[in-house]
DNA sequence: ACAGAACCTTGACCCAAATCAAAGAAATCA
DNA sequence: TGATTTCTTTGATTTGGGTCAAGGTTCTGT
């Protein structure tokens, strides 16, 4: 997939709204006008659940605004979260006729829907947009598994540690605002989701978040602002040494 | 994505050795021939790494035989597997130049390869292929959501009660032999394998299918060997109620 | 057939995180 | 404004699985 076929990123997309780059980048005047079509918003409250496993789901989308997150659970009612939506991700599967996990809205989001019918057509016609797409869910792919060794391996504190690291790095790709290594950034998850991202109880979540206060990794604002004072610190209590990359 | 337009499986595959759907079904005959000219065969034994996390990758490749495991650490020597490469098992990314796993055989394995810049040509120009690929990924990605909630939520024993159900699921699935509900296969994998695969260590899963053993739940004739008189014990000691749909 | 290595099991003990419990903030509502 | 609910913190106690240790099996090569 040689660089100059890639799309980029989605703030270049000229007027379209959709954030998701499959979609938007680089779109050719037709393929556009299809997908206007068959394009419409929809949006949800803190707490509200988008859809739940199993149910039939005849669209694909992608958050505008607003965190949602993907979860499954067993029958006695242990929960698991397994994805975590942000702005300009991707949920649904082209090809698949129910939804494979519950999603709910932890704030307020709003989210553009495409009908999948309409977008699996586009889909063959168009190369780059399933290319896009592929390339997309092998990140998912990789974060999934970045994940893995999270919940087999992991302490804890490390735990909470990579999850602050992964918000306040998602933050800061967005705002660009961290003067000398110095970052602050809003949890957007309950102590509870926290846990349950992080295969915890929410005690636990609560009492790593106060150790790493308490050492100085973090200070606390309330019981959602965080700054990290020492970015560095932060990632080595994460345990893992790459930083993937992401930052510059 | 309409079922005409989707490669059927492998052996209806003519003389194409290899098992991965994306490229051997349904070929059209040029592109049949492309890959053919950029595909080679590498067999490695048990224990033998095929590729260091972090090397540089010029290859794709589907298991033709033998199982290979992705695996990935932390600093300290903590191993999480993150993949279990059976055989028609695809591995490698497009658009990617280095490792992001390591890739060790557990068994002495076929691997079919092709040159990643010729497979990727060829993937830009038959959508067939991105499209089954991306199909794949997406059943990839399902697999480590469910194994996430595996490690984040299930106790040991229920851990363990999933990977005999797995592997006794793929392995009907090849040799379709299971008289009334009972099952009978190989583990493929080391008490250490499995371990790093349950986020557990190589003790407690020795202790784990001991219990299990002495409860009833599975025979063991050496330590490699597993009969499964009832499936649906087995299942439902593994702690979900869905069977994800694999048998029939 | 034997030696050595690799793999597996079992026991004793310990500790990180779960569970149970209570009470303190903060948001929401009447 | 206070009342209720939701979210969070902290403490006390328990426990599942980890760690350390010692043997037992099976495989491999000579």
């Amino acid at each position: 997939m040689p660089a100059e076929d890639v799309h980029p990123v989605a703030p270049q997309c000229g007027d379209c709204p959709i954030r998701h780059r499959a979609v938007c980048a680089r779109c050719e005047a037709d393929e556009l006008d299809l997908l206007e079509e068959s394009k419409y918003y929809r949006s949800f409250e803190a707490g509200q659940t988008v859809i739940w496993s199993g149910d039939r789901m005849d669209f694909v989308a992608s958050v505008v605004s607003g965190i949602a997150t993907l979860t499954q659970t067993l029958e006695d009612g242990r929960t698991q979260m397994v994805g975590l939506l942000l702005p300009s991700d991707f949920v649904g599967r082209p090809g698949r006729e129910t939804a494979a996990y519950n999603v709910t809205a932890t704030t307020d989001i709003v989210m553009c829907c495409f009908r999948k019918k309409p977008f699996e057509e586009i889909m063959l016609r168009t190369p780059h947009i399933a290319q896009r797409l592929l390339e997309m869910t092998l990140d998912e792919l990789d974060a999934a598994r970045e994940w893995m060794l999270l919940l087999g391996r992991k302490t804890a504190r490390e735990k909470i540690a990579s999850l602050l690291a992964i918000v306040a790095r998602r933050d800061a790709a967005i705002h660009l605002r961290y003067p000398e290594g110095t970052m602050t950034f809003d949890l957007p998850l309950t102590r509870e989701a926290m846990a349950d991202y992080l295969g915890l109880t929410l005690e636990t979540v609560s009492r790593q978040i106060s150790a790493l206060k308490r050492d100085g990794v973090i200070e606390l604002e309330g019981k959602r602002h965080v700054t990290v004072p020492d970015f560095d610190r932060l990632m080595s209590e994460a345990g893992d040494d790459s930083d993937g990359g992401f930052l510059p």
